[in-house]
DNA sequence: AGCCAGGACTGAG
DNA sequence: CTCAGTCATGGC
């Protein structure tokens, strides 16, 4: 268990090594960053700076003007995002959860069962959960998503994919880099750097700078 | 022309 | 609980 802490620790290093700094998350305000991990579930990240940007250009990224603009001009404006409706409805139903029972943002970070209570929300489940939490609100939460879970296991550090995996590996990386926030910032935003070059599901990467010994059985 | 992208929910078995 | 089906657009 020491020794995975270890590795963990050590594949930190090599990525910030090899690619340097990502200065996740890319968003300028709380609210921003929790539009954004709501519209990027399972869609590339370009397809969400659009909708931002619409989202921007109406001057309606704030909590008040989501929360009663019509379903219809909401379709519209984050159509790019892909699953508009059910993305529409999430965004909704998250910030109406923080406007009910929090009123600000910033109230959500001093709630000791924060996370709980945002994964009882429907439509926000462990990756969203995690990014909300780590990025928008600056807790020691890491976050798993597809990228960390193929090339943990190409790594050898797990032995399946599934739930359970998910909790297990937010859980060592927390305690590898010491629940350091700058860390676990940066670590899932190289993830999925590395991700992208190299640990793509199809071709199997057969020259990772990172990884010599990739098992690459995903 | 498919396949995949910074997922989550639902219903069936 | 495991898992296929569903939701949808855009880029390569």
């Amino acid at each position: 268990m020491q020794e995975k802490n270890d590795r963990i620790k050590e594949i930190y290093y090599e990525l910030l090594d090899f690619y340097g700094p990502q200065g996740w998350w890319p968003g300028e305000t709380r609210l921003e960053v929790i539009v954004g991990a709501i519209l990027t579930q399972n869609v590339s990240w370009k397809n969400v700076e659009k909708s931002i940007i619409n989202l921007k250009k109406e001057g309606l990224l704030n909590i008040n003007s989501l929360l009663n603009i019509e379903d219809e001009k909401l379709y519209t404006l984050i159509k790019s995002s892909g699953y508009f409706r059910q993305k529409a409805k999430r965004l909704k139903d998250f910030l109406r959860f923080i406007n009910d029972n929090y009123g600000r943002i910033e109230e959500m970070i001093n709630d000791r069962n924060i996370r709980e209570k945002i994964l009882n929300v429907k439509g926000i489940g462990k990756e969203t959960a995690d990014s909300i939490l780590l990025y928008a609100l600056d807790l020691p939460f890491f976050v798993v998503d597809t990228y960390t879970l193929r090339i943990f296991k190409r790594m050898g550090l797990i032995e399946d994919i599934n739930l359970k995996s998910y909790e297990e590996i937010r859980i060592m990386v927390e305690n590898s880099l010491d629940r350091n926030v700058k860390d676990l910032k940066e670590f899932h935003a190289l993830l999925v750097e590395h991700g992208k070059k190299y640990c793509k599901k199809e071709p199997l990467c057969d020259k990772c700078p990172i990884n010599k010994k990739c098992r690459k059985n995903i």
